[in-house]
DNA sequence: TTCGGAAATATGATATATCAAATTGCGGCG
DNA sequence: CGCCGCAATTTGATATATCATATTTCCGAA
């Protein structure tokens, strides 16, 4: 469907191509693109229908995503989007800081030219999503854009568990854009990394992947506060 | 049942007490006490049986292992315990290096009296099961010593992925002591970090912890090169 | 005896059924 | 007008059934 569930699919876990194994690939691609709110419940016989398929493989592919850590039981066992606190939200960035900055140093090197090309192209189409207020293409294409890189550094674990990471923090980062947006905020810092890779600069490659990184965690920190501040809302349900 | 279910569980993500959560906390406690040898395939029908429960939730807590990494599928999509090449082992060592760091040094200062004191009865039982050659005791003792540190770091995500890494190798693990203990091998690492433990040194716990894995990883490499030399070896079936 | 292959059996994936707990709706009471 | 409580409905967990492959068994031909 999207090139995003190529990217970001698991497939060195992945089992052939089973019904589960889709339906998985198409709740990462809906979690990455912010299509789930933080507090949703979700609803398996629901998304069975959704999806033509019986509950089996949707459960399967849902308590898949709650093994990762990516959705969520409440005490009553209901399966929600869970949402992060900034405890939480802090130690995915740490812990990405470390993980991806490794995965940036060894990937420098090894970065083809068509992967420069392939950057490039996803940054345009990210700035183009991004004028056009399309924030779900926006964050398909920066975890495109991310992952562009990090295959390179050809460490498939750490892969894997950056992944999980995007996935983890993914229904937060919904609320992200069209906040930076908003204050129009630095988005060259995408530039700064295309520099870098074209250079095969392995520190100035981490230090601007990093430095994105520490952009986002900022607005996610300057978005939680003021929702701190504000009263409590309600959740809307799903058609 | 045991300890090493409590030390070792995702609590952090567990579903309140379900069936399928029972299964999964007993296969962990069996993969880590190195029960399951890598190339074993894993039955469902007969798990469930074993366990006395209907298929549905042994396939959930088998896939939970799969989606994990903890388990793998073949081409013709058989569960099994995957078998990991040296590139694999070093590459999850490389990552314990990193986390398990992280974990002591943030531990080091929090580490109570009570720990220091479980961290030497649970040395004691180690190499008692050590000299009485009981290598599931040997392997399950180990990973409590080691986690009853890291839980200190309050770390809970890098605490979770430790936990994936080491049920990753544990199968391997298990050809592991019985090795070392023939050789009459360095025990005394843990001595180390128990004195690290009580100093709540960071740097010294980090490196003496790091020391410990260093010791595992050649211990893995000499016995995988041992046996890339030896004739390829039939995989006997579970009663 | 050994090998090829068909029949029997086992296994994983999916669908459906059932049950208990949780949620929702609704009507009546204050 | 609001809220309490019971009945209807929903939902997650488990069990069972079914189907298509894969694996094993076993028999006959070379």
């Amino acid at each position: 469907m999207n090139r995003v569930g190529d990217i970001l699919n698991y497939e060195a876990l992945s089992r052939g191509d089973t019904l589960a194994e889709q339906i998985h690939r198409q709740l990462v691609g809906a979690i990455i693109a912010g299509s789930y709110a933080p507090k949703e419940r979700i609803n398996v016989r629901r998304l069975a229908v959704e999806m033509g398929a019986s509950v089996t493989p949707v459960r399967e592919a849902v308590l898949r995503l709650v093994a990762d850590g990516v959705l969520g039981v409440t005490e009553k066992s209901a399966i929600v989007v869970p949402e992060r606190g900034l405890d939480e939200i802090a130690e995915i960035f740490d812990i990405r800081r470390t993980l991806e900055g490794d995965m940036a140093i060894a990937a420098a090197k090894k970065i083809t030219d068509t992967d420069v090309q392939n950057l490039k192209d996803t940054q345009e189409s990210f700035l183009a999503a991004l004028d056009a207020g399309d924030y779900q293409k926006v964050l398909q294409l920066n975890s495109v854009f991310h992952f562009l890189i990090y295959q390179r550094a050809e460490s498939p674990l750490r892969l894997e568990f950056a992944r999980i990471l995007w996935l983890r923090i993914g229904p937060t980062l919904r609320y992200m854009y069209p906040l930076l947006h908003k204050g129009r905020g630095d988005h060259r810092r995408h530039e700064d990394i295309i520099e870098a890779a074209e250079r095969r600069d392995p520190e100035e490659l981490r230090n601007s992947i990093l430095a994105d990184l520490g952009s986002s965690l900022e607005a996610l920190r300057r978005y939680k506060q003021e929702q701190a501040a504000l009263p409590p809302r309600r959740v809307r349900k799903r058609a």
